[in-house]
DNA sequence: GAAGTGGCTAGTGTCGACAGTTAGCGACAG
DNA sequence: CTGTCGCTAACTGTCGACACTAGCCACTTC
């Protein structure tokens, strides 16, 4: 939780979730991860064509993983595989961003209900943890730290909220999103609002004030959005 | 839409919005289609084998198109691919059912919401129609009818909540929650109780209150949690 | 009689090959 | 020079085959 920077947090952070609905191979699974976080990160940008003979050559496998793993990344919406053409990256277009960030609000004021009522008051508490990390990265502005900090604190939310699906479908919309977080957090003065609706978050779970927690949940979300909004989209 | 018990317009109404995200090849999707249909109408039981070369068999094709399909199955999760062994239909406990009717009540208050903000009167009053419907349904009894209907009603409001995101993930939430869904109306009142509340629904749609629209949008889905809960669950 | 061990069978995961289709390119006509 | 047509190469979707693994049954051993 130090380290911030290690590859393998970041990929664990992305697809924990995820792991488990990886279909039958793992081989696939494998190749699925590489090529998503060749996308999330933008080294893939969007409409780049993916070649499924190239991919096999580069895994030294035949293509079948290679197809499986493709149909995994259409299932998060990374790639769009056309009938009988070449399978593409997905683009982003601002709408879109709007619709997933209104989900993604929702869903998350759904996860601040559910952990107002189930989760115990040690397990609050450890958020405070992952609050003490953020405001850190905030103060020290490393938005690189702050923004796989933040990923961390949202995942423990989910989890917390004990509801296995939920979990997994936020984290399928988290992988989505990452495409475009840089645009949401490098935007000056964002940090620190983001800190202290954290901490207006947190202050709610422990008050068990369920209706707060899920409004500032809602709007921490929103804002983000905005903030997007405001650099001039996509 | 007056037919309401031809396959083809429940499979219709089932897959809509999940088509398009189909994959390549759309050899894999139906067979999709077909197993899924299977599945949620109780034929294939929860724990049901699923052999890919009996299947590639029965649909004289290849195992590769039919792996596919297992896939796309497993995406939905209604059915469970263990490495290295053979597919099952998954299984439903009550504790994943409470999960999945939590989401919905969620994105369904989020639809209503959006809708009151975005759609036109002329598409509001369209949703009188499916109402009209329903309640002649709930009138003449016929729970089956109610019920196809129903999720018509359902997938009217999503469209326009003019989130496409939104609507996919709904459908694919749908698609689980048949497999319940006979337990949910077929008790006794709960078909005029749900009559009201589409009533009330639509009401506040034209009224443009987003904040009551998404109240009783909420509560509409889980009262129906509630009927199962009270029936004694799966 | 119970428990452990070995072979057998069914079925998955993977592979390389093939046919059909599509995009791209060049030749050709206008 | 531009637009159209046909060809070629590349790539997808599908296939049948193969190796390997999991689970089962008979057999041996205690």
């Amino acid at each position: 939780m130090t380290a911030v920077d290690l590859p393998d947090l970041r990929r664990e952070l992305l697809f924990t979730a995820l792991r488990g609905v990886e279909g039958s191979s793992s081989l696939a699974f494998t190749i699925f991860q590489e090529i998503a976080v060749g996308i999330v990160e933008g080294r893939l940008p969007p409409g780049h064509e993916v070649n499924s003979a190239e991919l096999a050559r580069r895994f030294s496998t035949s293509r079948t993983p290679v197809r499986e793993a493709l149909l995994l990344l259409e299932r998060e919406s990374l790639v769009i595989i056309p009938p009988r053409r070449r399978p593409y990256v997905s683009p982003v277009d601002m709408a879109q961003v709007r619709e997933i960030y209104e989900i993604r609000a929702s869903l998350y004021a759904l996860v601040s209900e559910l952990l107002v009522a189930r989760a115990s008051d040690a397990e609050i508490f450890g958020l405070r943890r992952w609050q003490g990390l953020l405001s850190a990265d905030a103060s020290a502005g490393d938005v690189d730290a702050y923004f796989w900090h933040n990923v961390g604190f949202r995942n423990a939310e989910a989890s917390l909220s004990k509801n296995g699906e939920l979990q997994r479908r936020l984290s399928s919309l988290g992988l989505q999103m990452h495409r475009f977080r840089h645009l949401s957090l490098s935007l000056p003065g964002r940090l620190l609002h983001s800190v202290a609706d954290h901490e207006r978050l947190v202050n709610a779970y422990a008050d068990r004030d369920a209706a707060m927690a899920a409004a500032v949940s809602r709007s921490l979300v929103m804002r983000g959005y905005r903030a997007i909004e405001r650099a001039g989209g996509v």
